[in-house]
DNA sequence: TTGTACGCGTTATCAC
DNA sequence: GTGATAACGCGTACAA
């Protein structure tokens, strides 16, 4: 691969005049620079942004740390982030955790020694201490790790609220609702609190049901959710934290011979393909994964210009109704 | 953020040594290990990767290039190649073409720029020609893009030839198949090649429909699907390229009054987390995605220690049967 | 308008 | 055992 020596060499011209070309930097003559663009052109010249990076103290690459890029969410995500990234000549690294802390540490590691300018955590399974040694830009997504690390999300809250109004007003008596495990401290718990408020308030009766440590093992969903309805045939309503779950409970609901929406109501999470995927279409509260993204990006963009940043930044979630309500 | 140098000063010793005790090599005495490890602990001190980078001339860097992550798919596949390379210690550039030759363009030569140590191609939006100039080791998925580009993938030919055998076997006497842009010189093409074969060899009414250019709009799908069997109410078989279309396929049969699977059948591609998560669950062709991740970061590591690689490198599919045969 | 020389953070080579 | 130094490829003062 050539190198600017070689670019020079063949231009006839010191290494400067040929950077001066590729940098558009002070004053060249027109003649020189067609000799040199010539020049890159014949050796296919590509400059080597590594030496680029060492030099200017920026890599102009981020990270993006999430569980798992397979789950519809954070595939989603991913490409809204990429999207953005690459609109501001950001490149984009993909850090699945797994839900693994011991990964999670190395990929923080890895991009510390890589010193990426920024880092988009969308997964957390470590004590808040280790993150603490991060001192690169960062932003999360749904989880509030620190005071003095921003977060990005949707309003959980009223996502929750949404989705558990619209299965009362519907006249639900006995609504499930299946979230992800209330111990990690993420937002999206939130939508448990507020689903609990809507239904302790209107008196109807509930049921809590946590899918587990591991959020992305699709087979105990349906166990899961076969099991629930067998366990409680009267349940008329059930809020799943995301589409898959609520796909899964439509599914169980069928084969347990219930008919959506007259005798069993459903609300999603998300908004993602799936829902248009089954039948009935799913009703869920759409959570706005585009200006995610989007926010991911600016918010790193301003820390790296020292500007002031929110700590908190809430998007608004819609309620897209479908046909299992 | 503390570089070799402050670590040396802190440590009371030379640059040289620190770089020892860092990277294991020659003889150190445990004084000096100690009091070094003690400056590298006190600092936080990682070594720079780019500086690294630079004067190794490895970047241990894959770029990955696909239409979309977005698309369950790639995102599966996205997932397993992360995977593998962090196994081997490299890292993952997302770049989503979007099937936009100008974009893809961009990322071929920003990976050229950043001295990426390997390609892996899983969208070609370009002519041949440009991506003959890319000199790092290469891999493409599911296309044959050059004759000395090694390629993966997994046996479209047979996937084909098996969902239509098995159509027809059950009986189905007019079989449509819907399957992306056949202009695009994709290794899946040959699943209708395979469709077609079969379906003249046993004489059965056979129908072909495109989805067109954008294969990932999916507001079409769903047209598409119920225009043809509004036109053709007589199908009763159903071979669609990916699980998506395939479960737009059993919603919209269900729609127009079919019963699944006794009135029409039907078979998808990819098995994605979509075919279990509708009713009835898809019958569908398995993709060894795991396989091909796995495989894509191996041809990558042998081109790059030299070694000879096969320039096809074809996998098996599986037909899993569900509930819509 | 163009060229020389230094530094970015590391590691390999050769001295001591 | 340990240290000085050159080199990786590039950008930028400063000099010419």
């Amino acid at each position: 691969m050539a190198t600017i020596h070689d670019v020079a060499l063949k231009a006839g011209v010191s290494v400067t005049t040929v950077s001066r070309v590729l940098n558009n930097r002070g004053y060249i003559s027109e003649m020189t620079r067609t000799k040199v663009s010539g020049a890159m052109e014949e050796l296919g010249y590509q400059p080597n942004e590594i030496a680029r990076s060492l030099l200017r103290k920026q890599s102009n690459l981020f990270g993006l740390i999430i569980p798992n890029v397979s789950h519809p969410f954070f595939s989603q995500l991913a490409d809204r982030v990429e999207y953005y990234a690459y609109l501001e000549g950001y490149k984009v690294l993909l850090c699945n955790s797994q839900m693994d802390p011991d990964k999670e540490r190395d990929y923080i590691d890895m991009l510390k020694r890589n010193r990426v300018d920024g880092i988009i955590m969308g997964s957390h399974t470590l004590e808040v201490e280790e993150y603490r040694s991060l001192n690169s830009p960062i932003v999360t997504i749904d989880r509030k790790i620190h005071n003095n690390i921003p977060y990005i999300s949707s309003d959980n809250y009223r996502g929750g609220q949404l989705a558990a109004e619209l299965l009362v007003a519907k006249g639900c008596r006995k609504i499930a609702h299946i979230c992800g495990n209330l111990e990690l401290q993420m937002l999206s718990n939130q939508r448990t609190d507020a689903f609990l408020d809507v239904t302790i308030k209107h008196g109807v009766e509930r049921l809590v049901v946590e899918t587990g440590l591991n959020v992305f093992d699709e087979n105990k969903y349906e166990k899961l959710l076969g099991q629930l309805l067998q366990e409680h045939p009267d349940i008329d309503g059930i809020f799943a934290t995301s589409d898959i779950l609520g796909a899964y409970a439509i599914k169980e609901s069928l084969k347990a011979g219930k008919r959506i929406p007259e005798d069993i109501r459903i609300v999603g999470y998300d908004d993602v393909g799936a829902s248009r995927w089954v039948r009935p279409e799913l009703t869920t509260i759409r959570q706005p994964i585009d200006a995610l993204g989007k926010m991911a990006i600016k918010l790193l963009r301003m820390q790296m210009d020292d500007e002031l940043v929110a700590f908190e930044n809430i998007l608004p979630v819609e309620l897209i109704e479908r046909a299992t309500t």
